[in-house]
DNA sequence: AGCACGCCGACT
DNA sequence: GTCGGCGTGCTC
């Protein structure tokens, strides 16, 4: 045996670096980076491994462990990836692991739900087994395959893992690789005519003639025709056609005769309503201007912004870019933000590129995700579009990446490690490949249109909409003048009523705006004040009117709404605040006779609740339509010339120095969904403080004012782009506890900077969430000093702190260039 | 992250 | 008398 060779091996673990396994001879021989491997770990546990790299020092500190199985023939991460995680951790400062965990389908790590069989039913030793041994070859005679879970169960003890081990050594059993294979994607199998004796008479009548002994079949084939007949176009399923009276084995037998064809097609909703939409249409002069630019700042810059204004093609420009990037061998990664993927942009892709287009999405199951992975791998696309983890998938020879809506803040992964921004990790991966990065919005961020100016990025304009038509009238209504002069019904101005009703006389639908769901966000009591609050977070409980309930946005917890105050009694409970909940029912009230439909998480629960709604939409049959921000992401549709603001100014007074730029973006982007198609559309924002700059330039479209107004805030207060932000959050459930650790990680870093760039510990405006109280320190780090250099610096005081228990115990999360 | 080990309170 | 709470320490 040859025990000099080592692997370096990376586990889901939140734990530095990666781990060192010995190797055996035949380990030696079937060995790849970037495989997968089965190993011990602790002593109950079984991990899936990557494979990260091979040496021969062998560690003097701890006994190294031997791999228990391979789990794949050939490598399934790319030696890219490997890198392009390490590039991950090392700058967001997280672990290997953690990246690993994240970007890597759970399908695949296999873990307790780790399956072994028997390679061997007459073993010839048994009186050589121990108890346990013995009771798990047992197991698998009768059955083939057990989980290591289930062989936890069967020997009482904790001891499977090891039990296992010595079962695989002894070359009894082995650990079964194949679980995925059980699974097969979902395909539908549809029915048509078959093109060869469609619209061909003659073949046609020869085929119905040959059926005349076979009444059934004749039949369904003459229901084909009429169904057909009546609804071209129309995809039929097999399994809907045999409803309608007929059976699979007729339908079988048809296609054997060649009268009819079976197909499979992928399974959409709005596949079906959209079929025999819009062919790509030949670029415009304008457009094609464009695409030259593009191509002519990519001969110098690895990153162009491309700032068209709302519907104004730059999907065809990104189409055209992608034929040409394909056409010369290379593969092309889409980036949408998360709820776009599945509307229309996807679609019309989709039909240009056909098969050969991936598409990753977040509510795929593990199976789906699993078997994006394998073909991407297998480079069986050309191109991939999907949210920021699609990111993650193993891309082999990417030419282009296309950032699309660059500015979208769900680029920025808040909720698990690492938080990364999937904007700037596009641009990583992109240059990883030798690739080009084009970056496209109406409204870029800040950082993306500094970076362009500063000559960065090349940076390409595209002022004016498709097809010549205006972008939308923008006008601003004061509320508090409304009010005044009681030209206001609950909070509808009656400007924005006479104008829906006017959209509504012409059949036209309305889209409105309102950034806050529930009903209102706080409940009060008339006579004493008191609002209910959450018992696990420090925020005010949203008052949801449908179901009757008081909800917490932040942890979800629900109670029904009492009756009377908890505090004094009292009955006389006020709402305060305004949801898109409550615009619906005051809509329902000013305009009976409109359909209404709301768009938020709320009314969006359910696999295809967001589908539903766009087909709706799209078939009239919604009027009017209230939503929050959900609705500036890829909704575009022809038959909405008006959109109204209920009231713009919750996005204005935002405790957050992003809060001006977001809300130029977020009005823009909403103004821009009306008046897409024929006339200039119309906006109406509704504010009580109409004068704000920011609104000011909303209805000039002048973002360039804005942006310059902005970026003179930034330099002065040494804000992104001018300095780089790392927050650090503390979280624990002792206040005490959290407050003194957060103060001793400011104390040990605080000789390393200027006092007005270490900022904290301060709470965050929720300063408790799931009874965890937060903390939060700040860090600027001046364009002068080493980004990298002050990130080892937190490492290494998070590091010293952790070394005494009293703050060991205090969660530390680093984000690195927060939103 | 998980999980074992170890030390203190409320239960069959 | 034990079950189980979570504080502490370790994992190749």
């Amino acid at each position: 045996m040859n025990t000099s060779y080592f692997a370096e091996i990376i586990l889901p673990l939140n734990l530095e670096g990666t781990f060192t396994y010995h190797l055996t001879d035949s380990d030696l021989q079937q060995i790849k980076i970037g495989q997968r491997v089965a190993v011990p770990f602790g002593t109950q546990k079984l991990y899936t491994g990557v494979i990260h790299s091979i040496h021969q020092n062998k560690p003097e500190l701890y006994k190294t462990k031997g791999i228990y199985a391979f789990l794949d023939d050939e490598a399934i991460v790319t030696p890219t990836q490997i890198k392009f995680w390490e590039w991950i951790a090392n700058y967001y400062v997280c672990s290997l692991g953690d990246v690993f965990r994240n970007a890597f389908p759970s399908a695949l790590k296999l873990e307790s739900q780790t399956f072994v069989r028997l390679i061997i039913d007459n073993y010839e030793k048994i009186e050589e087994l121990n108890d346990n041994e013995f009771l798990v070859y047992e197991a698998l005679k009768l059955r083939q395959l057990i989980s290591v879970e289930e062989a936890a169960l069967i020997i009482d003890d904790k001891s499977a893992i090891p039990t296992l081990k010595l079962l695989i050594d002894k070359g009894i059993i082995q650990l079964d690789e194949k679980i995925q294979e059980k699974y097969t994607p979902k395909i539908e199998n549809y029915v048509r005519i078959h093109p060869n004796i469609k619209g061909n008479d003659a073949a046609f009548i020869q085929i119905l003639d040959s059926l005349n002994r076979a009444q059934k079949q004749r039949e369904a084939l003459l229901q084909l025709i009429t169904i057909e007949t009546q609804k071209p176009n129309e995809p039929l399923k097999v399994s809907e056609f045999v409803k309608m009276g007929t059976t699979n084995s007729i339908v079988k037998t048809l296609a054997e005769k060649g009268a009819v064809e079976i197909y499979q097609h992928q399974t959409s909703r709005v596949d079906e309503t959209e079929t025999e939409k819009e062919e790509i249409h030949q670029l415009t002069l304008k457009q094609t201007e464009v695409l030259e630019k593009i191509k002519a700042e990519f001969s110098a810059k690895q990153t162009v912004l491309l700032h068209g204004v709302t519907s104004s093609g730059k999907t065809e420009i990104y189409i055209k870019l992608m034929e040409q990037v394909i056409k010369k061998g290379n593969k092309v990664l889409y980036l949408l933000p998360e709820i776009s993927v599945t509307t229309q942009i996807v679609h019309r892709i989709k039909k240009h590129f056909g098969e050969r287009v991936g598409v990753y999405h977040s509510k795929f199951n593990q199976n789906e995700r699993v078997e994006l992975w394998k073909k991407t791998l297998n480079v069986e696309f050309d191109i991939v579009i999907g949210p920021r983890t699609t990111l993650f998938l193993p891309f082999t020879s990417l030419g282009l990446v296309i950032v699309d809506e660059e500015h979208e803040s769900s680029y920025k992964q808040i909720d698990t490690k690492p938080f990364f921004q999937g904007r700037d990790m596009a641009m990583v991966l992109s240059s990883m490949m030798n690739a080009k990065t084009l970056l496209g919005s109406a409204t870029p961020s800040i950082e993306s249109y500094y970076n362009a100016r500063q000559g960065k990025y090349g940076y390409i304009e595209l002022n004016e909409r498709f097809g010549n038509i205006k972008l939308p009238d923008i006008k601003l209504v004061d509320l508090k003048k409304a009010q005044k002069e009681k030209e206001l019904t609950h909070d509808i101005s009656h400007i924005l009523r006479d104008e829906i009703i006017e959209q509504l006389k012409e059949k036209k639908q309305v889209i409105l705006f309102q950034n806050r769901r529930g009903y209102a966000p706080i409940l009060e009591c008339n006579s004493c004040g008191n609002t209910p609050e959450c018992p696990n977070c420090d925020v005010s409980l949203t008052y949801h009117k449908f179901s009757n309930q008081l909800k917490c946005h932040y942890c979800g917890y629900a109670q029904a709404k009492p009756n009377r105050c908890v505090s004094c009694g009292s009955v006389e409970l006020n709402t305060k605040g305004l949801g898109t909940e409550q615009i619906e029912h005051q809509l329902q009230d000013i305009f009976p006779e409109a359909r209404i439909r709301r768009m938020d998480v709320d009314a969006m629960r359910g696999k295809f609740a967001y589908e539903k709604l766009i087909e709706d939409f799209e078939n009239h049959e919604v009027d009017i339509l209230i939503g929050t921000q959900m609705l500036t992401k890829g909704f575009d549709f022809g038959n909405v010339n008006f959109v109204g603001v209920i009231r713009a100014d919750s996005l204005l007074n935002f405790p957050d120095f992003r809060a001006h730029e977001k809300a130029f973006q977020l009005l823009t982007q909403v103004s821009g969904r009306a008046g897409r198609r024929e006339d200039q559309g119309k906006v109406l924002i509704q504010s009580y403080q109409p004068e704000h700059l920011v609104l000011q330039n909303v209805t000039t479209y002048n973002y360039q004012k804005t942006m310059s107004d902005i970026l003179y805030e930034r330099k002065e207060f040494y804000y992104p782009p001018f300095a780089r932000i790392i927050k650090l959050r503390f979280k624990h459930k002792n206040k005490e506890r959290l407050d003194k650790t957060a103060e001793q990680l400011v104390k040990l870093l605080k000789p390393n900077f200027d006092s007005r760039c270490l900022l904290g510990p301060e709470a965050p405006s929720v300063g408790r969430i799931n009874n965890l109280y937060i903390t939060d320190v700040m860090i600027k780090v001046l364009p002068n000093q080493s980004p990298m250099k002050v990130k080892q610096l937190i490492r290494k005081e998070i590091d010293r702190l952790c070394t005494i228990a009293a703050y060991r115990s205090v969660r530390i999360d680093v984000d690195v260039d927060p939103m």
